[in-house]
DNA sequence: GCCGGAGAAACGGTATACTGTATCCTGTTC
DNA sequence: GAACAGGATACAGTATACCGTTTCTCCGGC
């Protein structure tokens, strides 16, 4: 057990492994210009695998090519709705999935994804708590048996990390996050489907509202 | 009007987007291997753009690379519910979206689908129905605002459309697809959004148990 | 000082060449 | 005749080189 990633032989797959966490973890911020060369300089490769990579990201939407480098998506306020217009059709039934599919070993990460999230409020570490929200979500995404759903959700979810990463410096955006992560995690310890879908159901609603509200800037 | 798809300027996304065309069409069958180097002859240009498209499809899950060529993949009964089950989440709302915001130029077009699946039909031609019922998709999701959610569909449904072309040629498959075209036609026209939701949500139920109960080959 | 244009630079896209590996095929041995 | 070894083959993957286009810069004219 443990083993669940493929072997990810190939360099443009080691590649596309590095360049998403770095997205993930906010390590790449919308100023920065990803270009097949430099990176390619950086570890020692060809153009070749890391322009695949990047490709693929440009593909499921994390990166937007430019005719200078691919760069973080600029998310308008379109952007985000058609986000969490999806996000809220399958996500809350995948969490319904997931509380049922669950296994214990799978609650015990949760429960430290959740003291990790709460430490970082504490310490207000907005970066912190991005981190232990990823961990979160992709530890119950990873219990769903429909890999094909899974994925789904993962490009949606991500992508709207990369905008919220900001608006995680709100106190009241990281206490929505916290209690998100709290119910949700109670709904799986007690395998109870429908709190598991009603609670992220309301979260989404919660996400979206906050992020609206608290984006009165250009 | 009519010109909504990008320019699509560089080979590789002309490649991707032929090649498509003729998976959609089924005009690619499970034996053939798809060789960047043979189609790169085949159009006269290199191997790079033809790779480029083809990992595309692969990474969207058109394709599957083998260490022999690129090939359609093998979808087993559990591959498939887990398709139905996405579709389920996503499609009847996006229907009912669609049935908002599509204009009046779209009805013209989705009677015509309706009219050429009904005479492939007729004509015991299973490739046609397979091609009107790809366009009439088409035309529907076209009509959605939300890009994202009409480029999730596409997949899914594109997908499953790859395995079932086998199945079109039962005549009561073809009455299901026939129906369920008819009915979804009726509410988009009249721009009833919960008749299209329902009727999306019914016919992909019949649709899913008719392809379970003819598949009885291993 | 500001605008415009020529040239340089940076980058994405494509082509060609080389390498590594899994599959296939042939021949040999028991 | 079956099984295994070793080479041939056919791919994907990677590296290097070239080309076209867009953007930036700097210089000169108004």
């Amino acid at each position: 057990m443990g083993a669940r990633r493929k072997a990810a032989a190939s360099l443009s797959s080691q590649i596309h492994s590095d360049l998403l966490q770095k997205i993930q973890r906010g390590e790449i911020g919308p100023e920065d210009r990803l270009v097949d060369i430099g990176i390619a300089r950086e570890i020692g490769v060809s153009r070749m695998p890391v322009r695949e990579a990047l490709l693929r990201l440009a593909n499921d939407g994390y990166v937007v090519g430019t005719t200078r480098g691919f760069v973080l998506p600029t998310l308008d306020r379109r952007d985000v709705a058609d986000i969490f217009e999806v996000r809220r059709l399958i996500e809350p039934r995948a969490a319904a999935n997931a509380a049922r599919d669950m296994s214990d070993a799978d609650h015990d990460l949760l429960r430290q994804a959740v003291a990790n999230a709460e430490d970082a409020v504490r310490a207000h570490d907005a970066g912190g708590l991005a981190l232990a929200n990823v961990r979160f979500r992709q530890i119950w995404i990873g219990a769903l048996a429909n890999r094909r759903l899974a994925e789904t959700i993962s490009r949606f979810a991500d992508q709207a990390q990369v905008v919220r990463a900001g608006t995680l410096y709100q106190p009241d955006t990281q206490q929505i996050v916290i209690q998100g992560l709290r119910r949700q995690y109670d709904a799986y310890v007690t395998r109870d489907s429908m709190a598991a879908h009603d609670a992220m159901s309301d979260f989404l609603t919660s996400a979206e509202r906050a992020f609206f509200s608290e984006l009165h800037r250009p």
